[in-house]
DNA sequence: GTCTATAATTCGATAGAC
DNA sequence: GTCTATCGAATTATAGAC
């Protein structure tokens, strides 16, 4: 019998399992055997483990960074901007939750010089969630807070929604999320003089 | 020469390194290297890798449950009980920041039976600080909100700490963060009717 | 308590037939 | 594109001398 294994379902059955069991854990063999094929036969869709981890890394990574420069150099007040990056993370996170898993939780495994690069693109991506918060309180939008406080909890809340929507199996509505997230946070950090 | 490594210099090395490069990756030779004793000689101090990492997660886990539970059964108000939940945070997480980093980051890597104990430990944690959250909203005293978003938010905020004290090299004022944090997340949640 | 030496296993990856 | 077979390296852990 002949099997047909796509790329695309080798893909996210790999992402399942480095998320399962995290990346190092998880062998080529773990993979095969999920696909019910032979270890041998996946270097027919990658070139090595440590390329696949980098590939799927940095594509997630870059997705985040561009949506975020797109709304940082946006017209948006500097709330709006907040609310804007919410849904950005929402819509992301609930259309590739296992790849935002793969990039919050096994970026350490990248390879030296990549981490570096990662970690450039990351602080990139703080440094302009701060410049905003730090101008919605210069604007007195946002409540006069600890900046760095502020900035490290946003980032949180939104960071670790892989692992919720992941729990309950994808059952939440997006939409509906997308609202509840937006509202809590934003309505926390508001000015209410 | 003799060399003299106590245990607790030993675990200090290894959790600093598991934070690096992850518990899987990281190896015994690595941790003997820091230590600059020859791999086989760890196993004076560890009967293995995996029970050293059983005892580091387990201990630093019941401190946290622990310390809700004396909270989550005292007479505070639940605002009070967030707050003081903030605090055993910022507490536990300052004292043993690299503790907290394993917990977070490797429970993944438990045996099977001990991560399913590990999970109903944590889930009973989370349920505890919904709960507070569910009678504060009741009572009043927190502003309606979402649940299940007002909880995650508030768990992943506290949870992710530890990274953020360890990238800043512990330079932080443990007092001063512990008011910032109370600050701006009950801020946040307060009814303001 | 620390070493040398090594057993036992596992893992990523390749060669080559079909 | 998938297999069988296998190589070479790395890893956890132990045995036993000092």
């Amino acid at each position: 019998m002949e099997r047909k294994i796509t790329r695309e379902g080798f893909i996210e059955t790999a992402l399942e399992l480095f998320h399962e069991k995290g990346f190092k854990a998880t062998t080529m063999r773990d993979i095969a055997k999920a696909l019910e094929i032979e270890a041998a036969t996946l270097y027919n869709y990658i070139r090595s483990k440590q390329q696949l981890l980098d590939d799927l890394v940095f594509e997630i990574a870059y997705q985040f960074h561009d949506g975020l420069s797109d709304i940082y150099e946006s017209s948006y007040r500097p709330s709006e901007k907040l609310k804007a990056i919410v849904n950005l993370n929402v819509r992301l996170t609930t259309a590739h939750p296992y790849r935002v898993a793969l990039l919050v939780g096994e970026w350490k495994h990248l390879q030296e010089d990549r981490q570096k690069e990662f970690l450039d693109n990351r602080g990139s991506y703080e440094q302009m969630v701060r410049n905003i918060i730090a101008q919605g309180m210069e604007l007195q939008e946002l409540r006069s807070m600890d900046l760095e406080v502020a900035t490290y909890s946003f980032l949180s809340s939104i960071r670790w929604l892989f692992s919720w929507y992941i729990e309950k199996g994808g059952s939440v509505n997006p939409i509906e999320l997308e609202k509840q997230m937006s509202d809590f946070i934003l309505k926390g950090m508001q000015n209410n003089d």
